[in-house]
DNA sequence: AATGAATGAGAATTCATTCAT
DNA sequence: AATGAATGAATTCTCATTCAT
């Protein structure tokens, strides 16, 4: 009588104990040998949970963002401002390299292979994805603001959407690599304040 | 007397023609072999212009940055309205991954290298001075700016350099990863224009 | 489960069947690849057994001097004379060469890598600590046969024992290059006579 | 008009300048790039000179084994008495290792080589040359003490000959590996008071 | 189901040697 | 005569993957 395992509980188990690894070294600079040694399984056994290497960045890449949108999801709902909604975004979307340092890493790897690895990847789809829901999310916040009267109406919501996120990974990267030599917060803040009133005299 | 070779002019031209390769494939997944083979000299002469791998990075990052400081410098130069000089840094600096396709994907090399792999080396050292220097040099236009009454007084040109920096880097990837579904010309006019009158009605 | 295997016994049996191959061409003369071929396992597995290149001249240099050791300690165990016993380990010391050819050559170029190669590796302990014990081993022997009045009160134990050694190791070197054209028996016997009784008329 | 060069008195420049780098790292360790730097001369010009790197310790052979044996000759001249001549003989020997500290090194090099390199290389026939024409120099000073009564009729001068060769290497290689815990004087004071007069009570 | 022993392709790097100048 | 630029074979070592148990 074989023992039952719940392959897919593993497999996200497996994975989910192997993302604090990928998020210290690189996904390519990380060898099986240590993800299996650091999960305890056998070497063997990662292949009778993940077709290759790159399978487990597919797993990686779903939890991953799956905890990004809910965490956010949180922090948003809180607030019923469309504009502290927008604010609390940026401050926390740009600050989740903090708290979720290990993911922001990930975040780059899975970027730079999308970048350098052609053909449609099954965790780059789910990447693309999330950037286009997160989109999405975001262009109904401006919506809801503009029919509340909040934001001008001439502002393009789904276009400030995308550049919104853009601001967001950027001030994620900046924070990243300067470390404490940038000042997040003030920078979110800054910036904020400056999309609502503009900086013109 | 054998062929003098300039070799730091040498060792520029190999290092140019690599970084095509390496926009491609990712400098980690980019062999020697395939370096020389595609620059068209012998594995061992590489060694003859670089001390190892990861130099040729040092001279591709000085190259990329100073190309890019000068292509800047020049879009900046046409512009006497600083204002106007700081959305054509906006407008071209997002750009840049169309022209400069190539350092883009390295620029995002070099930043993975910088999170993963501890230690200052040489073209880490280069990179962060770029990104000083950039800000000092957005800094000093916002302060223009200021001093010419176009922009806020309670605005620290710091900050918002610094910030500025983070969108453009945003803008870029964003333009990256999303291809033709990012139209970066919108972008940069959208975020700026809301950055100037502010968004809030 | 799969197959166990004895790590420990089957790395001794790596460096067992390595040392043939070594005692032909030096160390630094033979590959990792002409090793694994040799013995018949992949290149990879080499390094399942043991850290670098280096790491098996450490098995092998504990086999080596541990079954030297064993070799001359049975030797001598048979006679109760300490003359005997000293001539004994002359005559079969010198001609260790024969029996363990292989080991002498392997014993030059450990020599030589103490000579060239600084820092204090582990074979290079084993090596010195080799001498060590078997300078004391010696010393005690004389020591005995002055008690019983055989040797000469005034010798020095310690001297003679660490000069005999070194004898026995010349005339190893000798029989090695000079093959048939030195005969070690003889040697042994006109040096060890010559010592006894003295060369002066 | 093209410089004329005395090629042998270049190539034995080359090679005495040699000596020192050979010497300190081994002759496998030593690079011909690092040779002709060391040297002062181009890496093409090496092969002006030598056929291949095996070729300049054809050289090095025979400039050592030149300036050892008129080392050699020069100290035993000065004696007349030959129990003296061997006295010195043994202790300049196997002190050799200090004033003549490279060649020690190198006389080892060639030893291994020697051993495991098959095929009579130039060298390696002017190093056995050495050998015998030691061996046929000291037999004759043994046989010109027996001949002056200084020494037993029924000692075999050449068998002791070549035993007190061995035992001068033996020395000098302890005392290399041993360095300052191996006393080459006392060594040599103990066994040639050993060999004249005899251990045995 | 689980495992780790075994593997070989492929990576970076070194170096004796050739040869155009 | 002198040189150093150029080379590729050979070396050590890594690692994703397979498979017998």
């Amino acid at each position: 009588m074989p023992k039952i395992v719940d392959k897919s509980a593993k497999r996200k188990e497996i994975a989910i104990k192997t993302m604090a690894l990928i998020a210290q070294q690189g996904f390519e600079n990380t060898p099986i040998r240590q993800i299996t040694a650091h999960v305890g399984i056998g070497k063997g056994t990662f292949y009778d949970y993940f077709t290759d290497k790159e399978d487990i960045l597919n797993e990686i890449v779903r939890l991953m963002f799956a905890g990004w949108a809910d965490l956010l999801a949180a922090k948003i709902g809180k607030e019923t401002n469309p504009l502290a909604q927008l604010f609390t975004l940026l401050k926390e979307g740009s600050r989740i390299g903090d708290s979720f340092q290990q993911m922001m890493i990930i975040y780059i790897d899975i970027w730079r292979w999308s970048v350098s690895h052609k053909g449609s990847r099954e965790f780059l789809e789910n990447f693309r994805l999330f950037l286009v829901k997160s989109k999405d999310s975001l262009a109904t916040i401006v919506r809801n603001a503009q029919d509340e009267g909040l934001i001008k109406k001439e502002v393009d919501p789904v276009i400030l959407a995308g550049t919104f996120l853009a601001l967001i990974d950027g001030l994620c990267m900046h924070r990243m690599i300067l470390k404490n030599d940038f000042d997040t917060e003030k920078a979110a803040k800054t910036i904020f304040d400056a999309l609502l009133n503009g900086i013109r005299t």
